[in-house]
DNA sequence: CTAGGGTTAG
């Protein structure tokens, strides 16, 4: 095309860059673009539009803005199209003040009429950074300025709430799309919904959505297939995450690798690591490459279950398959490294990651600062926390939190001691999560009135205990044999509807059982143990419905 | 020749 003169049509590049782009082949789309203007062809609106979508989705945003810069240059006036990829690029990129600023001068400045594309684009922006709140007020405003929201709209903001287990609000917006708006649902939406209440374990409702889309005539596709394999594997519902595979087969729907990942990991999670493997043999079978993601939720299983010596085969494996571990893999391998001791392997692999410019984030530290303690290494994990610098910035308390536990469990509550002064001296606020190591520490070194009186500040500190914070208290006071005191936090835990966990449960039985708890309390325990599993009939039924 | 929403790993 460069060669004939003169040029094609400027359509026939755009179709070429477009086809390009929707292949994700962003850096060979701009690739040609650059050539394009080289060339002097005499580019048009619709391929700056591709130009900086490819920017925007490479995370080099402030380059689409030069192309933008360039549209002037070349008088092309840019378009909704172009502003609307801009806008997008400056969300992915979590530039969410910016995407405002940028969202309010269009508007002001006549620049373009908003549509329902950037509406809908700024509500997604708004929802990535947690403000559902305030999406939800640009919803109304768009439909006071006269710009109808739809699907996608409202999906978006569904979507997050469901993901903020927000559920009740979620379907609040729902009845009100569809009810109030006349605007039906697609497959999304409902994905999205059953996502939301099967990661709730609310399986009822999941299955009348899913019933529901069925009754109009909807099918659902491979993704809402993968959030039901994600949902039962991880419940360890294995018949019926084999019973949604073989109906996604029986429908023509071939499972791709994110099924599989899901499937893996969902297996791996639940310790199923022999299911695991035989699904990453079919899918090896089925001619899908593993990516990181399958090499590193497998690998998690192995380390997980403390087999080091086959995470060691898979990684060398994944290596060899010219699959490049990442900071994730790296992570999960150091920690099960560190579970069984080899400490010196776990430095090994640190090291390693460095080389291999694979750099520790946050995640790794805390793995390591814990596997550190674990190993009685508590010196080398103080000298590593005040080496960490800035990565450590915003996630100090959970570090500290690590380590005060750490020291704790090896015997050291005295420097626990210390580091809990530390970090309210340093003004880091305690987290509910510190509090309750801190008072399992406490009731470890037998001082359970310190406990006690740490667990009050709790409150009062606007960090009210939680359902752990009181198991942890409750097993102190029944080593301590603090009896009279347990009847009462019994009775709390009763009023706030919290529940007892297996080890507090079997130390209270086993202390009823042996007299040294009277066994009146039974009837009062009995009402904190968790209601089982439920294991309804009705999804399985429903599944059978899919068929059809 | 145009754009935006749902699924997986430490």
């Amino acid at each position: 095309m460069s060669h004939m003169r003169p040029f094609p049509s400027i359509v026939k590049f755009n179709q070429l860059l477009h086809s390009l782009t929707k292949l994700k082949h962003f850096s060979h789309s701009l690739h040609l673009f650059k050539q394009m203007c080289a060339l002097r062809v005499p580019v048009s609106d619709y391929t700056m539009s591709i130009a900086i979508k490819c920017c925007c989705q490479l995370y080099r945003t402030n380059d689409a803005f030069s192309v933008l810069g360039f549209c002037f240059k070349l008088s092309i006036v840019p378009n909704v199209f172009i502003f609307n990829a801009l806008l997008d690029g400056l969300i992915l990129e979590d530039r969410i003040l910016e995407a405002e600023v940028f969202f309010k001068k269009l508007i002001n400045n006549k620049l373009c009429e908003p549509d329902v594309v950037m509406y809908s684009t700024m509500i997604k922006g708004l929802c990535k950074v947690g403000n559902n709140v305030i999406a939800i007020q640009m919803l109304s405003l768009m439909d006071e300025s006269g710009c109808k929201p739809n699907v996608v709209t409202y999906s978006n903001i569904i979507d997050s709430l469901c993901k903020d287990k927000m559920i009740e609000d979620a379907n609040k917006l729902f009845k009100e799309m569809v009810f109030k708006k006349g605007i039906s649902p697609d497959v999304i939406t409902y994905s999205s919904l059953i996502d939301g209440f099967c990661s709730l374990g609310r399986w009822e409702e999941a299955s009348k959505l899913l019933q529901e889309m069925l009754d109009v005539g909807m099918s659902p596709d491979l993704q809402t297939f993968t959030i039901l394999v994600n949902a039962f594997c991880k419940e360890g519902k294995v018949e019926e995450t084999e019973n949604v595979i073989d109906i996604m087969l029986e429908k023509g729907i071939l499972p791709d690798i994110v099924t599989y990942n899901t499937l893996i990991n969902g297996y791996c999670l639940r310790g199923e690591l022999n299911k695991a493997k035989t699904n990453f043999d079919s899918m090896v079978f089925r001619d899908l490459a593993p990516d990181v993601v399958t090499y590193s939720s497998l690998l998690n299983g192995y380390c997980k279950s403390l087999k080091m010596d086959d995470a060691m085969l898979l990684f060398q494996e994944m290596n060899e398959k010219g699959v490049k571990p990442d900071v994730v893999t790296y992570s999960s391998m150091i920690q099960g490294l560190f579970r069984v001791g080899r400490c010196g392997d776990a430095r090994k692999l640190f090291d390693k990651m460095h080389g291999k410019c694979q750099m520790p984030d946050q995640l790794t530290y805390g793995i390591i600062l814990e596997g550190l303690c674990n190993n009685h290494k508590i010196e080398e994990a103080l000298s590593l926390f005040h080496l960490m610098g800035d990565i450590k910035l915003n996630t100090e308390i959970v570090m500290y939190t690590i380590l005060i536990d750490g020291a704790s469990k090896c015997g050291k509550f005295d420097i626990a001691r210390l580091l809990f002064q530390d970090l309210t001296d340093k003004g880091l606020c305690p987290n509910v999560r510190t509090y309750s190591v801190m008072i399992s520490g406490l009731c470890r070194e037998g001082l359970v009135g310190d406990a006690k009186d740490l667990f009050l500040k709790m409150e009062a500190s606007g960090c009210p205990p939680n359902n752990v914070t009181y198991n942890i208290l409750l097993q102190g006071y029944l080593k301590n044999k603090h009896n009279d005191d347990v009847e009462m936090l019994l009775h709390e835990m009763d009023g706030r509807c919290y529940s007892l966990d297996a080890t507090t449960l079997e130390l209270l039985l086993n202390q009823i059982a042996s007299g040294l708890l009277d066994n009146t309390l039974l009837e009062l325990i009995s009402k904190l143990v968790p209601k089982e599993l439920m294991d309804g009939p009705s999804f399985t039924t429903l599944l059978e419905n899919v068929k059809k």
